[in-house]
Formats: structure tokens, sequence, C-alpha cells
RNA sequence: GCGAUCGUGGUGAAGUGGUUAACACACCUGACUGUGAAUCAGGCAUGCGUGGGUUCGAGCCCCAUCGGUCGCCCCA
């Protein structure tokens, strides 16, 4: 076969695929546990969603987006970003006028940007995030950040700092704007010339340059800190407040800028060393946007969000060794070990089946041994043996492939003996999913 | 979009123009005819990302192309 996937993109299979659904339900517990509700988008919206929120001066508006017209002639876009479609969906459902707010939502799933791929880039990938929307509270935006901090500790990292700063509002970020042109103005012929297109088209990313002679001189620039008005102080400082008495590590970054236009106020990003000390940046991005729902149309709700890229994600828990025991698990392996006892065989894991075991079934017929090992390489924690002697009997042999136990029971039995020896109606024992430190079965 | 670097089985990889593409792990089969280890014996890439070219001869050289990775840009 010579069709290879698209560049940029990835399956996702087996174990991998196993580590992003744990993932994934662990950071959609988090959110019901802060009251959110999911909501499910379109993956394509038309262009114009992205240009009016992302921003069409944006880049990612104006080189990442894969837009395509379809045959009705509309301009469509694949979601470069999952935020814009949420609120549109928001208003379009009339939910800023008739739900109860803040209305908190959160979604999970892919979007697409045409970018150069690198580790833990693709041109799809997957975000997880919320939307706390009509907040009237800055401790709303603290809570919401805690969130994102909880999500991370739920799965095993305590070393989360959070960058923070203040964008203030509109007039705030246009009066900072021309400070900051007057500023560079002199230094223009001096600075890099990614920085002298940065300085025409968005001279606030002249901050976060990486180039460090522009470094130098961005420490000497004008601190936005110092335009905010007085109430966007008041605001910072609340939501400074809280965030200390949640006990939430984070820093101070008058530099840090974030990309789409729609942001204000506060904004932030979650920020983690892997457990072998590598930095991976940001695994996840936020902040306040205040005039996108009315700019789509809806009320004037202050907002907060933020999202985390699944894909860094699972390469900082792939790095730090806590993927290693991910994979799916099975309770029962069933070995039928001829053709004659096959059905005698699927029988009986319907049964198990119906009683909540996850059972598998081996119709392969190969050598015991062969048979055995499979079992144990599925994670089985009982294989039920079935040859013609059991068949005849009306027995099965159930070995415990922990303690290589194992004994003849009738098989109308073997249901209950089971649920027995698994010590559970229930049988629950596998699911939680929170909790990546312990997915093995073995030491109960 | 720019710059750099790499591309050999399921995996890690040797190979720098000359017979059958090393080695290791994994996997399969058997010795062991119904039980997980060890050992031993076999098996497992008709092919070196793809397409051209140079050559008597190409995994190796050249060109193109696709893809990965890293840096820039940007961002989750």
């Amino acid at each position: 076969m010579d069709i290879k996937l698209p560049k940029g993109t990835k399956d996702i299979l087996l174990a991998e695929a196993e580590a992003y659904e744990q993932v994934e339900s662990a950071l959609i517990n988090v959110a019901k546990l802060f009251s959110y509700a999911a909501i499910r988008t379109p993956i394509f919206e038309h262009t114009e969603l992205f240009t009016r929120s992302v921003g069409d001066s944006s880049d990612i508006v104006r080189k990442e987006m894969y837009t395509f017209t379809d045959k009705g002639d509309r301009s469509l876009s694949l979601r470069p970003e999952m935020t814009a479609g949420v609120i549109r969906s928001v208003v379009e459902n009339k939910l800023d006028v008739t739900a109860d707010l803040p209305l908190k939502l959160y979604y999970v799933g892919p979007a697409f940007r045409y970018e150069r791929p690198q580790l833990g880039r693709f041109r799809q990938f997957h975000q997880f995030g919320v939307e706390n929307i009509g907040i009237t509270s800055p401790l709303s935006v603290a809570e919401t950040i805690s969130l994102g901090v909880t999500a991370f500790t739920v799965m095993g990292f305590k070393q989360v700092t959070v960058k923070l700063n203040s964008l203030g509002d509109s007039a705030t970020r246009d009066a900072y704007r021309t400070a900051l042109k007057a500023f560079y103005e002199p230094h223009l012929p001096s600075v890099c010339p990614d920085c002298q297109q940065r300085f025409q088209t968005n001279p606030l990313r002249m901050l976060d340059c990486k180039v460090p002679a522009d470094q130098l001189l961005a420490k000497k620039a004008p601190n936005i800190t110092n335009f905010l008005s007085k109430e966007s102080q008041a605001y910072y400082a609340e939501v400074k407040h809280a965030l200390k008495d949640l006990s939430v590590v984070f820093t101070e970054d008058p530099q840090l800028v974030r990309g789409l236009d729609y942001y204000a106020d506060c904004v932030f990003e979650f920020h983690m060393v892997s457990d072998k000390g590598l930095d991976y940046g940001a695994l996840g991005a936020g902040g306040q946007y205040n005039n996108l729902v009315k700019e789509l149309g809806g009320q004037p709700l202050k907002s907060v969000g933020f999202a985390f890229g699944l894909e860094r994600l699972m390469a900082v828990l792939s790095d730090s060794g806590r993927l290693d025991n991910v994979k799916p698990f099975t309770d029962i392996y069933i070995i039928s070990m001829m053709p004659e006892t096959d059905l005698y065989a699927l029988k009986l894991s319907h049964n198990f089946r119906h009683t909540n075991f996850k059972t598998e079934l081996n119709l392969e017929h190969k050598s015991m041994k062969a048979s055995i090992k499979a079992a144990l390489k599925k994670d089985a924690i009982y294989a039920v043996i079935i040859g013609d002697q059991e068949m005849k009997a009306n027995q099965v042999t159930i070995k415990n492939l922990q303690t290589q136990e194992q004994q003849l029971v009738p098989v109308n039995e073997v249901v209950h003996l089971m649920q027995h020896l698994t010590n559970q109606p229930g049988h629950h024992h596998h699911e939680e999913t929170d909790d990546h430190d312990d997915h093995g079965h073995k030491e109960k």
C-alpha cells in the first residue's frame, strides 16, 4: 500500500488510544467536579466565525486555517480552536439569555491548523478545554484557573506553575500599544527582522521575541501593568489574591501576550516540567474574553476559558513514564481447545459478558502454551480452559493466572463462582481511570 | 513559509559501490501431542520512505519527491 497518512496527522491506536481515553475521562471528571456540562460543536464552521473571533490579523487565521468552499459555494473552515464554535453555539441557541449564568461548558475534540509539524504539534490535534461564560466575579477567573491546576494534579503532576498577566481592557491595550511603539521606534534599525515585522502587525508580540538582544530590550520596554485602568488593576489583584488562597503557584509575567485577538484582562498559561526535568512550555493556556459573546451577536458577557493540548499532555505523561502500564485489560480469558468446544465456549463467554466480566474468547486452537501466553499478554486475571474432557463432563477448568492455581468446576456454577472469587457483584475494580499510577490490577 | 538534519524488519539498529542485508530484542513453530521459565533447533525484510538517474553492479553516489525530528514563525 502506498497511501500514507497525511503530514502532521497520526493514527492513535492500541495502548496510545487507551491512554487518550483515560486522560480524556480524567479531564472530564475534573470538569464535572467543577460543575461543567458537555458541549460538542461541528468540526467545521463558516470561515467568517474565525476571522471575526480569532482575528483576521492573527497568524492562525492568516496562514494556518484549512479553508475550503463547499458545493453550495460557502466558505467553510476546519476549526483551528474550539472557543469560537462554542460561543457561536451558545449565542445561536440563546443560552446566553436562557441559561443560568455563569454557563460552564467543557469540550474535547480535534482541531486543525496548517503548521509545520514538530514534537507535540500536529495538523490535526486534540484539545480539552472549558469555557466559563457570564462571570461576574474575579474569583471566577481564579476558580477556572484552579480547575486547570486540579486537572494536572489529578494526572499526578504537582509541579505545575501558572504564568499570569493582565492585558487590561481594549483602551488599556491601545494606550499600551502606542507607548510600546514609541519605545521601540528609535531601536527599530537594530531589532531583528521578525520584530520589525511585528512592529507593524502586532507590537505586543515583540515582547516575547526569542532573540537574546531583543529580550534585553524587551525587559526595558514599558510594562503593561502600569497602563492598567484602576478597575483592571483591582480586578487583577483580586484574581491573584484568590489564587494565593487556593495555593495555586503562579508567577506574573508582564511579557505574556496571547496570539488570539479576543483575549482581554487576565491571560494565563500552564507550565510543566516533566519528571526528567524537561521543560515542555505551555501545555495549556487561556484567558478572559469579555467582548466575544457580544461580538458574535449575544449578550455582553465576561467570560474566561482555557484549553489543553492533549498531544503535549500525552508527551509529558509518556516522558514521565506514566503511560507505561496503560493497556486494556481482561478479566477472563476463555480458551477453546478444539472446534468441537467452540460453541460451548462462546455461550460461556456470553454469560460472563452479561454479568459484567471483560471477557476474551480464544478460538484459535493453538497449543496450550501459546494460549496461556496469549492470556497473559492480555493481562487476564483468570483463564477458563475448555477441552473435550471439560465439555463432556459439563465442566470448565478455571486457572488463576497470578497464583497458577486451577480447579475443575461445573459449568452452571462457574459464573457465580467467578463473581465470588473476584469479590463483587458490582465488579468495578478497573473503573477508576483517574489515577495513572495504578493501572495494574495484579496487586489486588 | 524559512533553515538544518534524518529515513534499513514489529522494535533497536549494523552496513560508506561488489556474492544470499549483520546482530539483538520481539514474534511464530517444534523438541515438550492440555499449561507461563530456561535451553536447543528452525522460521520471520524478494528488500533499505517513494520515483528517477549514474554504474558492469546502488541500502551506499546524484536529482526530485514524500515523511519524521530540531530551530525560526506561531501556538495547545
